[in-house]
DNA sequence: GTCTATAGTTCGATAGAC
DNA sequence: GTCTATCGAACTATAGAC
């Protein structure tokens, strides 16, 4: 956004796009340290210098690319909700796939810039440095509020503690999803493939559901009173 | 393990388990690429060629301090899931709570190197690099699989493709614990507390128990037959 | 085992021409 | 808006004394 030129949008591939684009791979491929200011120029097909005209610091480099694209996928994931609740109280499995697709989806787009943001995202909001942790509030957690909210209403014995938490555990089975790293297939001997990501997805959104369903079933409050636990 | 001299263990505070303390705490507040052998060495209170000395590269030396604490790990959850087997077919939390708990507990140690392990494998499971996933594989995967197969003796519907997907979900959702970066604080207003470990695991428990009987249940197979997706 | 000193490379950022 | 050239700092790793 605030592209500085007349053109706000369009085919016309400038130099600025082409160094987000080669940016945001770069730093999902070696993080935020791992990357050069001289690879990512290379890579964009530019003088390292033109990095500094437009952005000024590698740090305000990063935090454009990655804000570029999550205002993207967080305008799917707000305009599928609302156009699921406009037809009524949707199910929870429906909300939860408005969570977990486009994200997916998006940081899966191999046409263009693609592939690499799901994995991106992933370091940065486990990431406890201060200013990762920043650029998931500004970014995310407009986001999750609305989600959270939403799963309280799909689901009226969630109260908002377990739908905070229950939201964060979604988010945390997502991260196996947006980081393939080849795992499912080797501990099932080839029978699964994470990078499969609709069957991924398929799996998670029923798992997510019925670990938040447990929620609302009031079945946790103090080290599980039944399940003989310990 | 193979401490190089006659101590194999013990109060004998030497050089070379001070480099990997140190390693351990700065490796996992700035990653690999952000910790310089300089900063280790200055934190260690040695100097920076004696670390070549002990490890020869810095990735020999992350390899090292990553596979001494996860041995400490893998080998409290194993003794903890062999004692529960051993007094008959346990409850699916039991086995959860094993899997969980160590992993937590001994990566949040405050008396000494502390606190940061569990932070430092989450980005490592995360990553996609060939390194990363070579450190996962050869401390992780025979403990995945011990806990996969024991997931299915205490579920007996549980197919083995849903239990390996099923055991990464719950690896997600104990991601979200291992990284506390405070957003759970924000998003619930003070009301929860992600620094607050036995009530993470305490909810990350029956959540993870509730999916995994879902698919055992066998709810989930091609798109969510019944369930309304979409 | 532990040190000092340094070689050799790469980094982020800037100056200044066009 | 884009370039070439370069500064000064930081990095990994090694050489060699003790």
């Amino acid at each position: 956004m605030a592209n500085g030129t007349t053109l706000t949008k369009g085919a016309k591939a400038n130099s600025r796009d082409a160094i987000l684009d080669a940016a945001e791979r770069l730093f999902a491929n070696s993080g935020f340290e791992g990357t050069s200011m001289r690879s990512i120029a290379e890579a964009a097909g530019v003088a390292q210098a033109l990095l500094h005209y437009h952005f000024g610091t590698k740090e305000r480099l990063f935090a454009e690319m990655f804000t570029r694209r999550s205002e993207a996928i967080n305008a799917a994931r707000i305009k599928r909700l609302d156009s699921l609740f406009a037809q009524g109280v949707p199910t929870l499995e429906e909300v939860l796939d408005t969570l977990l697709r486009p994200l997916i989806e998006l940081g899966h787009d191999e046409s263009r810039g693609g592939s690499y943001f799901s994995r991106l995202v992933v370091s940065v909001a486990a990431d406890r440095d201060p200013r990762s942790c920043a650029l998931i509030a500004d970014n995310y957690d407009p986001l999750a509020r609305r989600f959270i909210s939403a799963l309280m209403r799909v689901l009226p014995g969630l109260k908002e503690a377990d739908a905070v938490r229950g939201y964060l555990f979604v988010i945390g089975v997502g991260m196996t999803i947006m980081a393939p790293t080849g795992r499912l297939n080797r501990l099932s001997g080839d029978r699964c493939d994470d990078a499969d990501i609709e069957s991924m997805v398929d799996h998670a959104v029923p798992f997510a559901a019925a670990g938040l369903r447990s929620f609302a079933a009031g079945a946790v409050t103090a080290g599980t009173p039944e399940g003989g636990l310990q």
